[in-house]
DNA sequence: CTCACATATCGACGAATGTCAATACGTTTG
DNA sequence: CAAACGTATTGACATTCGTCGATATGTGAG
């Protein structure tokens, strides 16, 4: 679910409605952990990240980042390809941009 | 505390270390929830707003606005100010502008 | 087919969060 | 000062969240 476009026009021109303020709230949250944003950077500046790596490059378990890259390919901030066994992501940079075309 | 500039540079070109992770996802975290991020887009397209309209617009209880208010403006991301008796809230566009400028 | 390894899911637990009723605080007005 | 009104704080509660150990699932190698 929720990998929809992101609705609407910039929240300076008019206020959003209840569902739009409840699908760019889901976004918003998904980021919106110290873990969680620094995947999207890693991932982000790097073009591409395989998951085999984040554990160790985090400090984090091996099921706590699982469970951080499935909120966030949910959010539609992150896409998934497996390769062999390996599992790789890349950010979608539409849909970042989708959130700052709401907020400015 | 926290009304200090947002740090560095766009995501795409370096990861985020851990302050600047957590300073980002702080903020992310103010504006990750629909009643705020509610308030922020009826407050920006107003230009101002009372808190006193606000738990009627919303739905909710004086002292539940009055908390996320709170949280917004700890964030930085609104502006309060005492007018006699009643506190009015701007959107500090520039704290919209930081976020939007490490996330795209 | 079986083994080794990468990833996902499950179950549990403490911590944080959103909410409201009750109450305290501040400011203006009689 | 005292009463009225807007806002903030407190305390309580149910819910959600981040985390990890244990385990299941899936994929390629031998």
């Amino acid at each position: 679910m929720e990998t929809l476009p992101l609705c609407c026009t910039p929240i300076m021109s008019a206020p959003l409605d209840d569902d739009d303020a409840a699908a760019l709230a889901a976004v918003l949250k998904a980021l919106a952990d110290p873990v969680r944003i620094k995947l999207v950077s890693i991932i982000a500046a790097a073009g591409e990240g395989c998951a085999c790596d984040f554990p160790e490059l985090l400090g984090k378990s091996q099921p706590t980042i699982s469970h951080h890259l499935r909120q966030l390919v949910e959010a539609g901030i992150l896409e998934r390809e497996q390769r062999g066994k390996w599992a790789w992501f890349t950010v979608s940079s539409q849909r970042l941009a989708e959130v700052c075309s709401i907020l400015c």
